[in-house]
DNA sequence: ACGATCAATAAGCCATGACTTATTGAGTTG
DNA sequence: CAACTCAATAAGTCATGGCTTATTGATCGT
C-alpha cells in the first residue's frame, strides 16, 4: 500500500531511473556509476540511498568500495499495483503472452 | 521512451494516484472527485491536467460537466518499462500466469 | 605513518511542484 | 437577463527535492 509510494517516487526521477537501469546490467560500485551519471558523487550516493530505501537496490561493501545491485523484488509493489488495476490493460494480454513465451525459452 | 517519464512522474504523487484509482472504478465528473480528494477544485483540476498530459486519462465534456475516464493505454509505457527489465521480475512469472488465466475468464 | 581514494553525510542553494484564493468563462436555470 | 454552477486558469505561497561544495570516516597503497 504505502510501499508503492516509495517505489513510484524513487522511479519518478530520470537520473535515478538511469542509475537503476544501469544496475540492471550488473552490479556496480558507486565510483563506476559516477562518470555516466553526469552528476557529483554525493548526488549519486543520495540517489542510491533513495533507491535503497525504496527496496529497489541492495548494497555490498568490499573494502572501501560499495557495490550496488538491483533487488528484483523491489519492483513487486509496482507489478502488484498494475495487476490490481489489470482491468485497464487487459488488452495487453497479447503482449504478456509473447513475454511468457519468450521467458519459457 | 521519454513518455515513461511523464507517466512515472504523474503516478508519483499520492493524490494523483488516488484520483486515478478512483477513475478506474468508472468515469466521473470533476465535481464528483472533489469531496473525496480532500483538496480544492483547482488542485483537482491541476492533477487531472497532469494525468491527461501523461496520457493516463481522457476527458469528455457534457454541458458544463467534464467527465474523466482512465485511458488504459496510458499505462503502456509503465508495462513496457517493466517488460524491458523483465529479467528482474522473471520470478513473477507464476503471478503473470495466474493473471492471464484470470483474464481468460 | 602518510597521502590518496572511496563513499556517506552535512549544510546550503535553488528550481520544481503541490497547494491556496481569486478570477474567468462557459453552460444552465429561473 | 440575472443568478448560479462547474471547471479551467492565473497568481502567489510554501514545502519538497535534487543539486552543489565541504567535510568526515574508512580503507588502501607506498
Amino acid at each position: 500500500m504505502l510501499s508503492e509510494d516509495r517505489v513510484f517516487r524513487a522511479l519518478a526521477d530520470p537520473s535515478r531511473r538511469a542509475i537503476f537501469e544501469r544496475l540492471t546490467k550488473g552490479e556496480a560500485a558507486v565510483r563506476d556509476l559516477i562518470p555516466r551519471a553526469g552528476i557529483s558523487q554525493p548526488a549519486v550516493s543520495q540517489h542510491l540511498a533513495v533507491l535503497r530505501e525504496a527496496g529497489l537496490v541492495a548494497e555490498r561493501r568490499e573494502g572501501r568500495l560499495v557495490y550496488y545491485r538491483v533487488r528484483p523484488k523491489g519492483l513487486r509493489p509496482l507489478v502488484d499495483w498494475l495487476v490490481h488495476y489489470q482491468a485497464f490493460w487487459v488488452d495487453r494480454v497479447d503482449q504478456l503472452r509473447a513475454l511468457l513465451k519468450e521467458m519459457d525459452k
